[in-house]
DNA sequence: TTCACCAATTGGTCATACCTTTGGTACAGT
DNA sequence: ACTGTACCAAAGGTATGACCAATTGGTGAA
């Protein structure tokens, strides 16, 4: 298991019971974007012998998920990742649409977050956590060739970082977080990736930020995530279109 | 904008699944008072055999009712109703109990948040703001001199750092935060305010915090934030009581 | 009295079988 | 060729029955 022992961290206990464990490995499966959403899981029969484990158990994680929300049960059919602005479960979402606050609001919050997290990044990420950075930034890479947006791989990329910094909570925001930015951006048909030079410029930031982890750059890294951000904030200032949906 | 149904109300087919009528069943009890705040609920076989199902769905009911935090599972010994207290509908007291993070991960998101946020406030507080920050510090520096805790003025101290940075985002975050911790230190009877010297230092901090917001140090709001909230860290790194309820 | 151990209780997990819903496919009828 | 029926397979939903693991309380020996 991952009894990677905590070396100073005060953290809870590890969950010893095996339908948690599950729980967590889908979880982290949805919070890296290894599962995009409207995506149909493995069956539960299959994955609790991929676990090793009786199906009670998957069944136990899985139906955790669907009450929180993430996922939805369909007799028949399968069991399937919501879309992520398909529940109101998000306190992100409560904020930003009930009071005042606009993106450029989000993005500010984001600096403070994102900054302070890829300076932990720097320090604690393990080689896995710089492999799915990699990978996210190669799959960014493609989808620019490709032409497409790369909205996905933009989310994992920072979902990593956060992954990296190995604090639960900062996760937990992140998510909720993207979830919010995600299902905006749907909405409004963000020009952030359609005006052309942008990806290659973000894609550059990425890497910057990527390289500096990667060298244990603290503050390098700090730097990097700062201006990448600083970058999309600044786009935001002088394209307001999506900021806010006119009232 | 869906697809035009036809105009007859076709109601939706009653949802005739076993586990959701026992988890109707059960939320009623609860909703309706007949099982008391810290009550034990009949064991899973007995009620089981009560309802004339199987055990599997009682039990996918009851984790439902587990995982919205209305009952709490305690193994060899039963399934309880949870005090309304102890979960409060704080979207970060959720991570911090269902998730596996401590305070010393909160305190660490803090540092990312409340560092950039005293620095925008060194940017954009007004008259206003640095009263508000001004009386937080006089109302703590009196209850120091009272020889009392002194909680709630340091959290209206915290609290007036995020109104000055202007941004709903961050008050609405900061706010949540502030009620969990309030709520945790309550419990936990939290010995930063009770090893002697703390609260003198505490203020000292809070004093340069404020003095650089007044001077309009970006930088220097910066770092003495990231002092004081580093001097809590390491003293809960120091005194792991209160970190989490040992249950 | 105190401590060690055992047994009952109760939630947690497993294995297996069968039911129900859904979607697809082959076959018969027009 | 089109349509409708029947059937089948896949996947979630339910039911049993057994066993594992933690907790509590009692019982008996030192």
């Amino acid at each position: 298991m991952k009894t990677t022992s905590n070396n100073l961290a005060i953290k809870t206990i590890k969950p010893k019971r095996v339908a948690d464990q599950v729980y967590d490995q889908l979880r982290e499966l949805i919070y890296r974007g290894l599962i995009k959403p409207g995506e149909k899981l493995m069956p539960e029969r299959k994955m609790a012998e991929t676990m090793g484990v009786s199906r009670t158990s998957v069944r136990e994680a899985i139906n955790k998920l669907v009450t929180m929300g993430l996922l939805t049960h369909r007799q028949g059919q399968g069991t399937f990742l919501r879309q992520p602005d398909e529940h109101p479960a998000n306190p992100m979402a409560i904020v930003m649409e009930s009071q005042e606050a606009s993106l450029f609001d989000l993005l500010e919050v984001r600096i403070g977050m994102e900054c302070h997290s890829a300076s932990l990044a720097a320090e604690r990420a393990d080689k896995e956590d710089i492999e799915f950075l990699k990978n996210s930034q190669a799959e960014m890479e493609q989808a620019f060739i490709d032409g497409k947006p790369g909205t996905d791989a933009d989310v994992s990329f920072h979902m990593a970082v956060a992954y990296a910094s190995k604090n639960p909570l900062q996760i937990y925001l992140m998510k909720n977080m993207y979830d919010f930015l995600f299902a905006s951006i749907k909405k409004n048909r963000s020009h952030l990736y359609r005006v052309p030079g942008n990806i290659e410029l973000i894609i550059k930031q990425h890497r910057a930020v990527y390289e500096a982890i990667s060298r244990r750059d603290k503050s390098g890294a700090f730097e990097a995530m700062r201006q990448h951000i600083q970058f999309v904030q600044d786009f935001f200032v002088a394209h307001p279109w999506g900021t806010n949906p006119p009232k």
